[in-house]
DNA sequence: ATCATATAGTTCTATATAGAACTAGTTGAC
DNA sequence: GTCAACTAGTTCTATATAGAACTATATGAT
């Protein structure tokens, strides 16, 4: 099902109407990362000069695109790349409180990259059985809250395993794009709850057997290919997940 | 701050861009009620001569609507409230592994209905500490999955107490909106886990300290205000929330 | 150097128009 | 009765145009 390597720009389909053609068109180029994250896409007249489309459809096709989070219009400016706007940190969830309210550093540190095999269940997401495998412990002050586990398909990430562990700052999405031209744009959580194995217990300085919340995060691009999969654990008693329906 | 008798129209903004102003208008005849679940509401030509305003503008103002989720367009058709799409039941985190792949019917009890005093934390929430309490029961087959303690402001929902019990479905929101004309249009979970207190655990036939999910829920209306506030229980090993970012 | 002004380029609002696509109901043929 | 065809009404696509609002840069005066 999902590709994973770089995908071979479907044609568009002509029965579709003229601004989605143009949307399809405009998602593969920035799939393709044609655009970095601060450099303007083509203006509205450029795009009706090389697609001889009106105005009005070109910034319906862009509009669109806009609706879904892909891009971000600044009047004046011009049309870019919108920074993933929903909070990627799974840190968030795990509340810290401070209880004499002071400033604490959070710590973010890479245990292990290693190049794995997939189990099936997760082969069968990232579509290869080819991966990269990272372990991440992340905490605050002292406390240890979140271990982290996170598999990345190797055709799109190769070299990630070489780099100097300070190139990895605390957020993984940003360096997925800047790096290997990867934009983040979706994902869906799954949140359970679990005593904690010998392993994360080990790792979080709990006792095994202890509650954990546990969140299983797929992490989309803009066409739907999966490219992440993490699963994290941390002390249930600090953790609060918020959630927004609409 | 949030008001609970019908408010009182605010007189749009005249800086405000004219499909923002209609946007505007049409949010509050809709939050006044002014269409049914299944009522078009007036087409593009009505609104185009009702406002003097082109057609696009027209559909500019009715698209941001549909865009915000409260209303929905059926080509040929016309326009129409959105029926609520988040899935509203709380129920479907519960995962019920029937072994043998039986079909389960799922119970829904209201066990108690009572005018009450909202504890200050709810009546900031709510705006106010009239209310009622509903506390309801569901499960599947034998197992008890979900013990639900439901605030709502008597105000908008005077009358709650005297339903014959028949009148309750297993989802309350259409109940909301046919009885009482209150549309939930949004809703934020709060997600996270605690051992069972006596009663929880007596509800849901759990020892005293087992571990349940905890989903406290508040639910808006259109234009943001809470109208409805619920803390759930259930067994944490059955529980499973998903959510989609982006 | 600093500040005000001008300018080119961008997105945003608004209007007007035409026809296509689709829906729901009515009419008519059989 | 049943089915097909028609029709009025709806949303959807697409074009063309004009000016407003805003941004970023360049220019010029001091």
């Amino acid at each position: 099902m999902p590709q994973h390597d770089s995908a071979p720009a479907p044609l568009p389909d002509r029965r579709l109407p003229a601004y989605l053609q143009l949307r399809d068109a405009l998602a593969a180029r920035v799939a393709r990362g044609e655009w970095g994250p601060d450099t303007a896409l083509p203006s509205e007249n450029q795009l009706t000069a090389e697609t001889g489309l009106s105005v009005g459809t070109v910034r319906k096709a862009i509009q669109t695109l806009v609706d879904e989070g892909l891009l971000e219009r600044r009047q004046g400016s011009g049309t870019y790349l919108r920074k993933p706007a929903f909070n990627a940190s799974l840190f968030r969830f795990f509340a810290v409180k401070s209880a004499d309210g002071e400033a604490t550093i959070p710590s973010s540190r890479i245990i292990a990259r290693t190049a794995a095999t997939a189990p099936s269940a997760i082969a069968g997401i990232l579509g290869t059985t080819d991966c990269i495998r990272l372990d991440r412990l992340r905490g605050q002050s002292d406390a240890l809250l979140l271990s982290e586990e996170i598999w990345l398909p190797r055709a799109r990430f190769d070299g990630i395993a070489d780099l100097e562990e300070a190139q990895f700052g605390p957020l993984l999405y940003p360096l997925y794009l800047e790096r290997f031209g990867v934009f983040i744009a979706s994902a869906i959580d799954d949140v359970s709850f679990a005593p904690a194995s010998a392993a994360v217990a080990a790792r979080l300085g709990l006792a095994e057997g202890a509650p954990t919340a546990v969140i299983e995060r797929t992490a989309y691009t803009v066409d739907g290919t999966a490219v992440e999969w993490r699963i994290a654990h941390g002390p249930a008693e600090r953790f609060r997940y918020r959630s927004r329906l609409s």
